[in-house]
DNA sequence: TGGATCATCCAAAACGTTTCGGATCGCGTT
DNA sequence: AACGCGATCCGAAACGTTTTGGATGATCCA
């Protein structure tokens, strides 16, 4: 409705006196800057996000893209990133929007979308792939992004991750200090970088240790953690300790320990990853890691800022630390 | 880079016809067309998203504004429903982005630059509080947009909401059925529309059975529930059911219920409402209420982009039934 | 043969902003 | 008196689409 049009007939001043007036240019004098601030305030004024853009050509928007499926996993930490990524991205002028797409080729189309549009001036990759072919195209597009995860994709583009292979190293370190002996690693699916970095921690603790891992790959949900567990729990040597790759694995872990008649953790200890909120209320509250997520978001944001900018993505790289937490679902073995 | 300009040039027709051409208006010969979607294919032409939007006045993309805060609750639910709206949305190409913003008045400035600067087309709002400053404004700037949940403002708006008192009045019946007298109501801030309604229908079915309702209000998260369960479980006369206002609650009310040395259900009932994933999954699982989030986010859409077609809000109301999901926390009092 | 109709194409305007390259004016210097 | 300079201001172009309002031939009918 209020343009600068209309705005600068109504104070008998040229267009370009009033945008600049506005952008705080140093060529307008201190009184007529203020007389235009006060009539765009009055008006309402808000600049057309299109012509804008069209004109600077940079869209002042990041995306994160979200592959949904039904029931997938890890949402609520998804919800957190974004929370922190905005914040830190508002402070830049930037808006941060997510665009939920079911994976595979219908995610590839998205990013096709966002970037040869124009529509956003930078991406943030979650859930990273071993082989991910989101991150290819993006390389391949020379497109500002980052990762949080990791990927084995050749080429170097900035990303954040939580040491996921040192932190199921320690984990596994702490139940063998506590006299495990047969602990099994309940699994993500190892296409995700994550899963196959966890797995990488586990294996090294126990082969530090002498032992033979006990390895089970299951769906990175409630009941993937339900079927693995209850399968494993059902074998002859008996686990006395399950290492779950994420906090919902952990969950359904918890609930086939108990059809089977197990108590945690005095016959079983159990262990996830996450720190879901909804981890300390479980029965018993849940022992597992926790990746400090703001901080995360703040880092992203930083990173893609600096991508957009055209810093050098090798500069940009960031293996956070993550924290143990110690709560009730872990004891010796019986 | 490969404009309407290049592609036109090189095909040695006018910027018009190659525009027209890939729109499909019928006064381009077919050859034509044909050459020209074959130059595009190959230049990878994708119209450039701002031009495109400065022209047509509009954006061609809806937003929805997830008010964030540290540890919120029902995050899962919206992501759901964003992959549901997302789906529907597309085929009508339009993009669905989600905008996480601090809820209060930083969210309605955060309304205020999607309007004005005309940076979408319609608005989801979710979360709807009784007296609900997001709508009262987009009613009076005249925008189309769509809730999640009723509201107490007056005016007309597009909603779709679940039957919240109903469903929690037949909970309580089913609670009563079982002979259940003290049935205490774990509920959520009241400022919130559904957490009013849900208790309206809980001290609707109490006052039929000519029963005293025995009401807390608490944070709806974990924390809030084991809080008001200790409450409640502590009091001299202890309840022997908890109706709690979401699931969320409900793991907080099972884990204080466990602490307290009470077992479910055989000493104490609980009921959630959201039907989360982990729901299945809790100790013992939970019983509780379910309102289909895929046809509500296809309800909602619908309704969004029947109001930027111009539809009026009146006839674009809908109040779903919630199903019930009877699991394992519910059985006859001690 | 002349006029109407149709199929196909196009020039130019418009959307609202930012920015380039001056224009104008007053004032102090030489 | 001419000049240079700083402080203010502005016209016009440009961003890449979509759309309006024709233009141009070819074909058809009387």
């Amino acid at each position: 409705m209020s343009s600068l049009r209309t705005l600068a007939k109504s104070l008998g001043l040229s267009i370009t006196t009033v945008s600049r007036a506005l952008d705080n240019y140093s060529d307008v004098s201190e009184a007529t800057r203020a007389r235009v601030r006060a009539a765009a305030e009055a008006a309402g004024y808000r600049p057309n996000a299109a012509a804008r853009r069209l004109r600077k050509g940079s869209t002042e928007m990041v995306t994160m893209v979200l592959p949904t499926e039904p029931g997938q996993f890890n949402e609520p930490l998804y919800i957190e990133l974004l929370a922190a990524l905005g914040k830190r991205l508002a402070k830049d002028g930037y808006d941060l929007t997510l665009l939920a797409s079911p994976p595979g080729t219908e995610e590839i189309k998205t990013y096709r979308r966002l970037v040869e549009g124009r529509r956003t001036d930078g991406l943030i990759v979650v859930r990273t792939r071993r082989d991910d072919a989101r991150v290819r195209w993006l390389l391949d597009a020379d497109f500002p992004f980052v990762t949080m995860g990791r990927t084995d994709v050749a080429g170097d583009f900035a990303f954040v991750d939580g040491d996921g292979e040192a932190a199921f190293r320690e984990a596994t370190q702490r139940l063998l200090a506590l006299g495990h002996r047969r602990i099994a690693l309940v699994g993500a699916p190892t296409a995700f970088t994550f899963a196959t970095l966890r797995r990488a921690g586990y294996r090294a603790a126990m082969a530090a240790a002498g032992l033979e891992p006990i390895e089970l790959e299951v769906a990175a949900d409630e009941e993937g953690g339900h079927a693995g567990a209850s399968a494993l729990l059902r074998a002859p040597a008996r686990p006395t300790a399950l290492l779950c790759a994420t906090d919902r694995i952990a969950y359904g872990a918890l609930r086939a320990a108990r059809r089977l008649g197990l108590s945690v953790p005095a016959d079983l200890s159990v262990v996830g990853h996450d720190n879901l909120p909804a981890s300390a209320f479980s029965d018993p509250p849940l022992t597992t890691m926790e990746l400090p997520i703001a901080e995360t978001g703040d880092l992203l944001a930083d990173m893609l800022l600096a991508r957009i900018g055209g810093a050098d993505p090798r500069t940009l790289r960031r293996i956070c630390p993550v924290r143990f937490v110690e709560r009730q679902s872990t004891a010796p073995p019986p």
